[in-house]
DNA sequence: TAGTGGTCTAGACCACTTT
DNA sequence: AAGTGGTCTAGACCACTAT
């Protein structure tokens, strides 16, 4: 229990043999270093004595840790490089992500619905506007994000934003909108068939969800967003305080 | 596509069946409402033409998401009332959350170690008091939080702060301590097994972990915090801006 | 005691990548 | 063609809860 990464509690109790395959992957993991090659599973349930639905139980933690990156037909291999870091601080946040990559692939119309009505305070048979984006850098996608903005509001809001241009700068620039704030929800969640396809990732993977607020200077919301980051390739970081400092990027150990 | 909860994406391509499988279960959920006792895995098995293993991938996302409570030997039930909301913002931690009442489990001196040296600003050989505690409400365990504190800087404290009393209340009010500022940073992970036991859930459901770097008003750092929040029964919330408004409470589609 | 969810096995077939 | 990871099956035994 020595270890402070791991919050100093030692593991005791009956431990599942997944779980005991999932340490002892991640302490091979450690060893081979990143980007090096794991036994196939077939070799590992060999060697450890397990079923392979058992192990991949195990493994498909260490991927969605980050540990792990498997690749069908090809392998699973340590995976590479500290997670990326997206600041969730809306009034730097181009200053500060690793998704600054914005590819824009819908944009339309349509009736706001009940529940959106409800949560951008307008009426259910006012219209909105449907933007989603596909978020990344170094050409690997790393969140899906939709947002819904009120058309009463923007109404010469008539075509997607440019690549790489987020949405709030669109608004501020073009359209003359003052920041007030946000409110912002995180849960994790399971990716969806499309989603999966999107990120490249499996519907099997859990993900991390934003799901955003944002209204002006006066009060009144002008977005509803939600983002999907992969978890296990992002680390969500937040600021509180104004010392200026820079962001560690840590990788912190299995418990 | 029509339901902008969900993002406003369809989903298309090849479903799993699996997944077909949650979506009937999400269904069920929504029309059989809060605490309802769902068919057991079996008879859905029977039901839906698949296996139990297949049928228990989807129903381990909803319990993950927050709609399906499991209880072994009894039986899985529609999950009850709205996640409880937890504030990430630590200036005013203790007005916002559902986490409030704390239990003091661990006070002890140990040596810092390389990596919490390396965390604290500290030397290896200094020594540091490890407490750790879990939080909740309502006799509901919600969360396991180790945290950290440089003896050198708190010569006095000799033991764990009241119980429900967090130590940043412990630390401003006992020892003067002013606040400067903090990183999180925001992953999920599985559970261990010793944090199953204390959370009451099993360590093959993710949850959210947070690790936090705090800093004084001079900008040296005080503590470095792990927090695991259970995934299926928290949402973390995160304020930007000073517009008075209540948090929403809401509860949101799977995709 | 019977029924439930939690874990595990030993296979199978598929899509995919590599050779 | 061979090997890999992804999905799925039809069982089994366990710990636990209700009766």
């Amino acid at each position: 229990m020595a270890d402070p990464a791991r919050g100093g509690v030692p593991d005791d109790g009956d431990i599942p043999s997944y779980y005991r395959a999932k340490r002892h992957i991640l302490a091979l993991c450690k060893k081979l270093g990143e980007g090096v090659a794991l036994p196939s599973e077939r070799l590992l349930c060999d060697q450890l004595g397990v079923a392979r639905a058992t192990l991949r139980q195990g493994m498909l933690q260490l991927v969605i840790e980050g540990w792990v990156d498997s690749r069908q037909g090809s392998g699973s291999f340590v995976a590479k490089r500290p997670k990326v870091s997206q600041c969730l601080c809306l009034t730097n946040e181009s200053a500060q992500d690793g998704l600054s990559g914005r590819t824009w692939i819908t944009f339309e119309r349509r009736p706001a619905g009940c529940e959106l009505a409800h949560k951008l305070c307008i009426d259910q048979n006012d219209h909105v506007i449907h933007l989603e984006c596909v978020r990344g850098s170094d050409g690997e996608v790393l969140a899906v994000e939709s947002a819904f903005v009120p058309t009463k509001r923007f109404p010469r809001f008539s075509r997607p934003p440019a690549q790489n241009r987020s949405l709030h700068d669109e608004l501020k620039n073009r359209f003359k909108m003052l920041f007030g704030g946000a409110d912002q929800r995180m849960d994790i969640v399971h990716v969806s068939p499309r989603e999966a396809s999107l990120l490249g990732t499996l519907p099997a993977l859990p993900g991390l969800v934003v799901h955003r607020t944002s209204w002006d200077a006066r009060g009144e919301p002008f977005e509803w967003v939600r983002t999907l980051y992969r978890g296990d390739r992002l680390t969500l970081v937040n600021r509180v305080g104004s010392i200026e400092r820079g962001f560690a990027n840590e990788r912190h150990d299995l418990r």
